[in-house]
DNA sequence: AATATCACG
DNA sequence: ACGTACGTGATATTT
């Protein structure tokens, strides 16, 4: 039998500094739980004891502080957000059903060592699991330490059982008290015998085995002079540390090792991970609602859902639909084919009226049926709407009357949730688990009626929906944020649906060449690589790349990652010198890219009409950008000659042109007007190039007289300003001493001091208030900013910078694009929006158009917003993208 | 599934 | 004494 045991506190320490800072939407900490789960599961997993129990620390004073009041005297408190994850902690235990020890007096290492010898009277193994060294004294032939520890980020686990400890240490566990007799404990503050280090204690313990030996051998021990006297000298500290190091194993605890056998867990755990939004683990684990909390929702459920109509003909669905015209509004859950949908809607106080409509049992005109159920009449909120646009738009139907959408209120509230999909919603706010999607899976809506699980997940789905808004609209309101969900995220659906059905075209027989090209060049260099290495091994394997370089040609390493030594562009950058073969690899590398993700990876994904369709994606970043996936077109190639040849591929269809608009130095233009800088807004105002405008201030020169190094400098450090950089990145990045880095940013400051009193500003709001925001008011919630690890901090603090100036940036963008869409469709018809690159839009136009619209792109984007500096867009044309932009 | 690298704004 | 810019997504390798 085996028993394991853990050190709760030791663990949860490690998991509140090892995890970032994690909270649920009521502003609860969660993350010291969350790891501590995780830790706990993986040793579970690994160790798969019989029995398992925690023990913690009391708070009170144990006899180690009445025997000395100085012990732990240097220890400071926990921080206050460990400290309220304490009882949640005993919480889960509880409801995983896993005994908990404490005792008045004695620390949790006195109970862990109490019960393992417990276990060994009993004939049980144990196996503690712990970050503190000090529990190793404990190994026995029966017990053992898992003992955890944090590399580089990583935790990891050393198994010490008796040979390695021996290995490490050179003496018997038990030695280990008399060991650190001598050294002392500064962490415990426990002094030890003054002037024996770690060194020589550990020495004179691998002769002598014991303080008693030591001290019995002492006039005649071979040592130097001085270290005899010490000894000497401080016997008394060394009996009394001796005292304070030794865990007690008598412990009056009422314990035996069966009160800790493994048990099921309780119902309770599920409500708990619900509480704590941990739906991670309830998935992992397959948790479901208690019994008696599943009928209750079945019982309400009976109550609510008044009707499940299936309507096929033509003259039910116009009734319904004459229906859903005079409701305030109907939710709407459809599958992405739109060949099933669901309606929940409410009439004359009747809840939860549900119609059922089927495209393959519909007898009636389904595309007539989804004509009106998706105009403008009909209010409809739904989950996802730009995707529901996507899907009708490919059957030649453009929607209206979206007035809600469920993902999207929810990225506004918290742009920084793991998910947005509606099951994850559902249980954040409505506090329940929503059924297995039966209807998603493959084929099952087909015999709707032979699978009433299909039937009542596809209801319950389309009825959370429902229960969603109710939940979050008033949420948006009392943030502030009607308008970023009804006139920006909103009115965006169609226009982002419209341009992923559009899609851009591609040539794509000169792209097939072009990544014919790259693979001879790619070829021919890899052959001279492992000429130069003296051998053939995988170039694209950093590892094994590494292996050449820094072990066979011995090329001085850099930076160490977590599996070996760096082989990253800026490292290979500074060895290009001291061997030909760095210059290859960072040439194949070059090519390897443009090959596999740009000529290949475009490649695959072309339709059949030339074009390429990328998704994008309206919940995805932190600071209120789109993404773009499968493809992603917003990272093509422009920095390289030989990259920017894809960009030349990209191409408008016959008798077109592309239109190329890009902001000016937006991000630095939002940041001049909210910092309110006049000196910065001068700068725009009047300036030319801005750069340069500000290299002059910051070098005191006229700005006829900067030089191209001064305006790159300039340039550099204007951009870190937006990333919240520090002298250390600023340095590498430009490539001068830390000290200069440090003085150019000093100059920035006192040119441009009211940036740097907004710095300051928005950082001390953001901690006081829990997030930062746009200008705007879109919200990211910054935990960090009040996170007593200074490394989560320091990170909090750079993302509370760069954040309402991104961030505000993509506001306009987007406001552009609704506008954009907007004039376009008025006044140029003929042309389409195809991308948005962030800070660029490309449309698609007759060519004899191009002029008008590119003018018309510029009155729109500049329009959008009335800044303290004026909004600059530039835009231009051509036949294909690269020369398109200008 | 995680890691390393590199493409973009 | 730390560890180093913000925000993304795709690919290939390795576990």
């Amino acid at each position: 039998m085996k028993l394991m045991v853990l050190d709760g506190n030791s663990i949860v320490n490690r998991a509140f500094y090892g995890v970032r800072p994690l909270t649920t939407r009521e502003g609860l900490h969660t993350n010291a739980v969350f790891g501590f789960v995780n830790i706990l599961q993986r040793f579970l997993d690994a160790e798969n004891p019989d029995a398992l129990c925690v023990a913690f620390d009391r708070r009170e004073p144990t006899f180690r502080h009445e025997a000395d009041p100085t012990y732990k005297a240097t220890r400071h408190g926990m921080p206050e957000e460990l400290h309220e994850q304490m009882p949640l902690v005993k919480e889960v235990l509880a409801a995983m059903n896993i005994p908990c020890y404490s005792l008045a007096g004695y620390e949790a290492d006195d109970l862990i060592g109490t019960i393992s010898r417990r276990c060994e009277e009993a004939d049980w193994d144990c196996v503690i699991v712990t970050g503190d060294r000090d529990a190793l004294q404990l190994i026995t032939h029966r017990t053992r330490v898992m003992l955890v520890s944090t590399k580089m980020g990583q935790t990891v686990t050393a198994n010490m059982d008796e040979a390695a400890f021996r290995e490490q240490y050179g003496f018997p566990p038990k030695s280990l008290i008399d060991c650190k007799a001598l050294m002392g404990d500064s962490s415990d503050n426990i002094r030890g015998v003054a002037g024996i280090g770690e060194k020589t204690a550990t020495d004179l313990i691998a002769r002598y085995g014991t303080i008693d030996a030591l001290y019995a051998a002492l006039p005649h021990i071979e040592a130097k002079p001085a270290a005899i006297r010490k000894l000497t000298e401080g016997e008394q500290e060394a009996r009394h540390a001796y005292f304070m190091a030794t865990i007690v194993t008598d412990a009056p605890l009422d314990f035996r090792p069966e009160d800790a056998l493994c048990r099921p867990w309780s119902e309770e755990l599920y409500p708990l991970f619900l509480r704590l939004e941990f739906t991670k683990f309830i998935e992992k684990y397959h948790l479901t609602p208690p019994a008696a909390e599943a009928e209750a929702a079945v019982v309400e459920e009976s109550t609510y859902t008044v009707t499940v109509t299936h309507p096929t003909t033509d003259d039910e669905a116009a009734r319904l639909l004459s229906q859903w015209r005079s409701c305030d509004t109907v939710a709407l859950y459809a599958l992405p084919d739109l060949s099933v949908l669901c309606v929940e809607w409410e009439q004359d106080d009747a809840h939860g009226l549900t119609a059922i409509l089927r495209s393959d049992r519909f007898t009636g005109d389904w595309y007539a049926l989804l004509r009106a159920l998706f105009a403008p009449e009909i209010s409809k909120i739904s989950h996802n709407v730009k995707d529901l646009h996507r899907a009708l738009l490919q059957q030649g139907i453009t929607a209206g009357g979206f007035v809600f959408d469920t993902a999207l209120a929810a990225y506004l509230l918290d742009a920084t949730a793991s998910s947005f999909d509606l099951p994850a919603l559902f249980a954040a706010y409505c506090g329940a688990a929503l059924p297995k999607a039966a209807h998603l899976a493959a084929g099952v809506f087909t015999p709707l009626e032979d699978a009433p699980e299909a039937e009542a997940s596809l209801c319950s789905y389309c009825s959370a929906i429902a229960a969603l808004q109710e939940v979050l609209s008033p949420k948006v309101t009392a943030l502030g944020m009607d308008r970023l969900l009804y006139d920006m995220e909103l009115p965006l659906c169609g226009v982002l649906a419209e341009m992923e059905v559009s899609g851009f075209r591609l040539d794509t027989a000169a792209l097939r060449d072009f990544g014919v090209t790259l693979r001879q060049r790619m070829d021919a260099l890899e052959q001279e690589i492992y000429a130069l290495a003296g051998e053939k091994f995988n170039l694209n394997s950093p590892r094994q790349l590494g292996a050449i370089l820094f072990d066979k040609l011995s090329l001085p390493h850099g930076k160490k990652t977590k599996t070996g030594w760096s082989t990253n562009a800026d490292i290979l950058q500074k060895l290009r010198t001291e061997h030909p073969i760095v210059a290859q690899v960072l040439e194949y590398r070059h090519l390897s890219k443009l090959h596999s993700t740009y000529a290949e990876g475009l490649l695959k994904a072309v339709d059949a009409d030339g074009r390429i369709r990328t998704r994008f994606q309206m919940t995805a970043t932190a600071t209120g950008r789109l993404s773009s996936t499968e493809p992603n077109l917003q990272n093509i190639p422009t920095r390289t000659e030989l990259g920017r040849e894809i960009r030349r591929l990209f191409i408008p269809a016959r008798g077109c042109v592309l239109v190329d608009a890009d902001y000016s130095q937006i991000e630095l233009r939002i940041l001049a007007h909210m910092a309110e800088d006049k000196v910065m807004q001068e700068a725009f105002v009047c300036g030319r190039d801005f750069h340069s405008a500000t290299a002059a201030h910051v070098f005191h020169v006229a700005e006829s007289e900067v030089t191209s190094q001064m305006r790159s400098r300039a340039k550099a450090v204007n951009f870190g300003i937006i990333y919240g950089m520090s002298p250390f990145s600023l340095s590498q990045d430009i490539e001068v001493p830390v000290a200069e880095a440090r003085d150019y940013m000093d100059r920035y400051f006192s040119t441009y001091q009211g940036v740097r009193d907004y710095m300051e500003q928005v950082v001390a709001q953001g901690r006081e208030q829990g997030f930062v925001s746009t200008l705007y008011g879109r919200r990211r919630p910054l935990p960090e900013l009040r996170s007593s690890n200074h490394i989560q901090r320091a990170f909090g603090e750079r993302v509370a910078l760069n954040m309402p100036i991104q961030g505000t940036a993509a506001d306009v963008m987007k406001l552009a694009m609704v506008r954009v869409h907007r004039a376009l469709k008025d006044e140029r018809p003929a042309a389409r929006l195809l991308m948005q690159v962030h800070d660029e839009l490309i449309v698609e136009c007759p060519k004899a158009e191009a002029e008008a619209v590119a003018a018309l792109l510029r009155r729109e984007m500049e329009a959008v917003a009335q800044l303290r500096v004026p909004l600059v867009a530039e835009a231009h044309w051509g036949n294909d993208w690269l020369s398109a932009k200008g």
